[in-house]
DNA sequence: GTGAAAGCGCTAACAA
DNA sequence: TTGTTAGCGCTTTCAC
């Protein structure tokens, strides 16, 4: 390794003070409010930074409490899920997609646990290290709505239930899709109807468990047996090996992925159980893969990066100073394949 | 929305000051190099800091060019990638199950060119706003290792030749999985074996197509036609139909990504060319869809969370000035599935 | 409309 | 070992 280049240090406020003629608090005002200067020496100086090549600091920018263009997403998982997950790197992409016009730049951070994600909040936010934080994954009873509000930090909340923060929230409601896929399991017949839930603590994952229960309900049928697979393939395979060894097998199982119903897919070939004939399955997602199963997995379309491009550009015009809508609805919707016909 | 409380200022470092009964620079010292004071004022600073809750601001040490435990991803793409395609969504995982165990965070941003690639790498580092970067997918005459060399930036770059720049390179070889791949056509008789390139541009796609000459070249074969499919199924599809519309039909196929192979089933499919039967079709990256493709997907694994997590290990190591190996070799590994028996 | 000056929270050189 | 001081680049109040 040769040594580097020193480099030459990049233009100050005060470089284009002095070419323009004026003070570095006139730069200032003409480069942000725009008042304050008259119009000539306002054009003056913008043709002064242009010439210099300068460029805001952020560091300064950040130390007298000014935006800098970031939103911050913490995420309290493993950033296994990034690869494994359906979910996180579709909804990344809808925010990028969203951001990269706009200049502004992502701040990740992965968490290990509640104690260093509420600090990570915190000093992310407080030291104005990011303007605004997207909440996504919530937990039961999740208390970051009521922190960040707290901090008086900007958020959008993503898959919340609707009123329940005082923040803009993004829904995404699968109900409807759940209860034509349960009417579907109803009206070919199938009373024991089971679900694979991803995981206990999560928001989502309730929800999902809970329409697939009322539509049930509302067709007269009792729900099935649950179990956790925690939205990975080796867990959808272990819960329904757990499906299949209580007493009377269920003829349909929900699962609350397409991750989890594939995982399944292998547990029931190997039993000797075809699908839909003997097992009927859906999932929940419908990732790339679920169209190129076999047999092809029914699932519930969920736009994932639609999430992602919605609460960033609503994000980001709460920044600008603009009133957000409260709720912006997103709808699941039933892709019907022959793994449940 | 009910408004927020202000929140009460968070200490500084002047608070942390006043109740250990020292001045700032001695907090300073104390909290950073640890020299400077004895060890009983120094006892009692951290103990004020502690219990004021108190933790450094970014932005006044940035401004101060220390390092802020961020490192920067520039993406020179569309968003949309982290969505499709198999790479980014893994090396991310693999960056951040290293970061999120010590305390840094990512700082992403897609852009949409060369020059806005070339200005965002600029302010990130010359602010301070990240200590470093990682470089991955380079172009063919990528000048990116040279500028960040010129601007003195800290930085792993993934995939390039080895000894093509002066800072520390993850490469990522798959010659010889390549090889034993084309070997194995060879045996099997074929003759005419096509490649699907992704893209032009980009630097692993060039290298992948190297190897299969090579190797061709190797077993006495001359090389095949050649289309691109620009990573994408749509793209892969495109590209084998044009493969198909040449005069002599292909008896195999090696696409540069298994996204690009499963565009090519479809049309193969449409065309009534039993695979492998009638052509021989070959993946690379190894996604989770290459084994429940039907028929399975022969392909060559590549370590992309490995590759994430190897840069992501070694910048870290660079920023706290420990010498980093020049090239950390990543070797990529044959899967051999039905689509080439 | 413009300049001067104070200060954001911190680091580092210099004195004492 | 400690305190003092001068900035880092910028915003913002306050005179003029």
């Amino acid at each position: 390794m040769t040594a580097p280049t020193p480099g030459r240090k990049r233009p100050t406020i005060s470089d284009v003070a002095q070419r323009a003629g004026v003070t570095k608090g006139a730069v200032s005002r003409a480069l942000n409010s725009g008042t304050g200067v008259s119009s000539g020496t306002r054009e003056r100086i913008r043709q002064a930074a242009v010439e210099l090549g300068w460029s805001p600091s952020y560091a300064a920018r950040a130390l007298n409490g000014k935006a800098l263009g970031t939103i911050g997403l913490v995420v309290r998982r493993s950033p296994e899920i990034l690869d494994f997950d359906a979910f996180f790197a579709s909804f990344l992409s809808g925010i990028e997609s969203v951001l990269s016009g706009e200049e502004h730049a992502t701040v990740i951070r992965f968490v290990p646990d509640a104690q260093t994600e509420a600090t990570t909040y915190e000093r992310l936010f407080e030291d104005r290290f990011v303007d605004g934080f997207l909440v996504t994954d919530l937990r039961v009873d999740d208390e970051r709505p009521a922190m960040l509000h707290r901090m008086g930090a900007p958020a959008v909340v993503v898959g919340a239930p609707e009123g329940s923060s005082d923040f803009p929230t993004i829904s995404n409601d699968s109900r409807e899709a759940i209860r034509s896929l349960v009417h579907r399991f109803a009206d070919t017949g199938h009373r024991r109807v089971a679900h694979v839930q991803g995981d206990p603590g999560m928001l989502h994952a309730l929800q999902r468990r809970r329409h697939w229960e009322e539509a049930l309900h509302d067709f007269g049928l009792e729900p099935g047996p649950v179990e956790y697979g925690g939205y990975t393939i080796e867990g959808g395979a272990q819960a329904t090996e757990r499906l299949l060894d209580r007493g009377e097998r269920p003829t349909a199982v929900f699962y609350g992925s397409d991750l989890m119903a594939i995982g399944g897919y292998s547990v029931l070939g190997e039993a000797g159980l075809a699908i839909p004939g003997d097992v009927a399955v859906a999932g929940f997602d419908d990732i790339t893969l679920a169209s190129f199963a076999s047999p092809p997995l029914t699932t519930v379309r969920s736009r994932h990066r639609e999430l992602g491009s919605s609460a960033a550009r609503i994000l980001l015009d709460m920044l600008k100073g603009q009133e957000p809508p409260a709720v912006t609805r997103m709808t699941g919707e039933l892709r019907l394949r022959s793994s449940a016909g």
